[in-house]
DNA sequence: TCAAATATATGAGATATCTCCTATTATTAT
DNA sequence: ATAATAATAGGAGATATCTCATATATTTGA
């Protein structure tokens, strides 16, 4: 993890105009972090520093249980907020967030501007916002979840998460993600291949047949 | 639908301190509506008009399908917002909200006072907190019931909703509450009955065995 | 570099849940 | 009061998903 300084610290700030979100003058209590692929933003149980702002990169949410035992709970892609249900409850932070690449974050001193924070029309307003942005996307998300079988998710999330046509996650995380067996995963990701959507090459997945996935995916919704 | 007047009106709006959630005075903008049981307090597809709190009462959270069908996603308990998202994305209204007992709901005129809502980092406040619990509670709910089999769930809802050991649904909203077929829910109840937990009687099931049913519910989580 | 830990892979049988079908019983509207 | 509608009830067979067992390949840490 990196603090960034001077003119690149500028550069990211005045990009994503962050200043806009706030109606007072953020600039004294705003920090830079340039997170590697792999470092935790947030672990659970630690007590809250700052209020995060993701601006680039992408980051695993995850949840860890009394066992041990550990599951993604979702994707995380910008911009969104990271931090501010415990902002908002003065809690220990319930989850960990792990970036899954390079992540860009502003960060803001919980303890420096707290009081500002929510006192703040402005940015309550915006946060308001996105909070009733992500219990709308949370609802929809689980309605599809709980409607249809896995091939179909499977089939959107292969789309999704692909590039240049292939597909490269791993199977232990994505069976978490979609709450089914590592078994069941595997057993769909081999009706897909026998259905000739996808082959498998080495460790990954080539997709063969974009508009066959796209068909099981669009019978979601 | 009734809409109090005078001292009934005072009375609701004293008893549950509803000016406490602002900054402003708001009285000139409250209604104290009354809602018998089997109202709509919210059409899917109409425009906002108020935001109600919910302080007396219990309601059902309903979403249509492009089929024509309807399923019910929540049942909603004091206090709570209704129409909160639609006050801050200007949409108009996407699901239903209809009581199923007598329901008292303070309505705040959005048009009147929009405006000075999304401006009162007071009422602000409130309500980031209460959108951030419901999405803790969201998650939670999701989990469970992406991890358990309908057994344990239903065991939790009889418990819960059940009156005086006496248990009263329509076997058709809850099937869909929990997202399972209307026979899988029937087989449930068959297993729960033959277990000597419950036992129909006419429309209804009484609960027999209170500590069994709860064990099976204690399993979750 | 090698052992340990983690991830992939697959078979076999069990269980949870679904779809379709067909009666019967309540509730609602004319 | 009666017909129409909605809810309850349960059989039978199909499918989705799980658990457990076992083997191999890949990654990681000392």
């Amino acid at each position: 993890m990196n603090l960034l300084k001077g003119l690149e610290k500028e550069y990211y700030i005045e990009k994503y105009t962050i200043q806009s979100l706030f109606s007072f003058d953020i600039s004294p209590f705003v920090q830079v972090f340039q997170f590697e692929k792999g470092n935790f933003i947030i672990q659970e149980g630690s007590a809250p520093e700052y209020l995060f702002y993701m601006v680039e990169g992408k980051a695993k949410l995850y949840v860890s249980h009394k066992n041990g035992k550990v599951s993604l709970i979702n994707f995380l892609t910008p911009p969104i907020f990271m931090g501010e249900i415990e902002l908002l409850n003065e809690e220990k932070y319930s989850k960990s967030i792990q970036t899954s690449s390079k992540c860009i974050c502003l960060g803001i001193a919980i303890e420096k501007c707290k009081e500002k924070l929510l006192a703040d029309a402005h940015f309550l307003k915006y946060l308001c916002i996105f909070l009733s942005n992500k219990s709308t996307a949370h609802s929809t998300k689980y309605t599809k979840h709980q409607a249809y079988p896995l091939e179909n998710k499977l089939a959107e999330f292969i789309l999704l998460s692909s590039h240049e046509d292939i597909y490269r996650e791993k199977h232990t995380e994505i069976s978490e993600y979609f709450g089914v067996s590592y078994r069941h995963l595997l057993h769909t990701f081999a009706q897909l291949s026998e259905a000739g959507m996808i082959e498998k090459i080495k460790m990954s997945y080539k997709i063969l047949d974009r508009e066959k996935l796209q068909a099981l995916a669009d019978e979601i919704k």
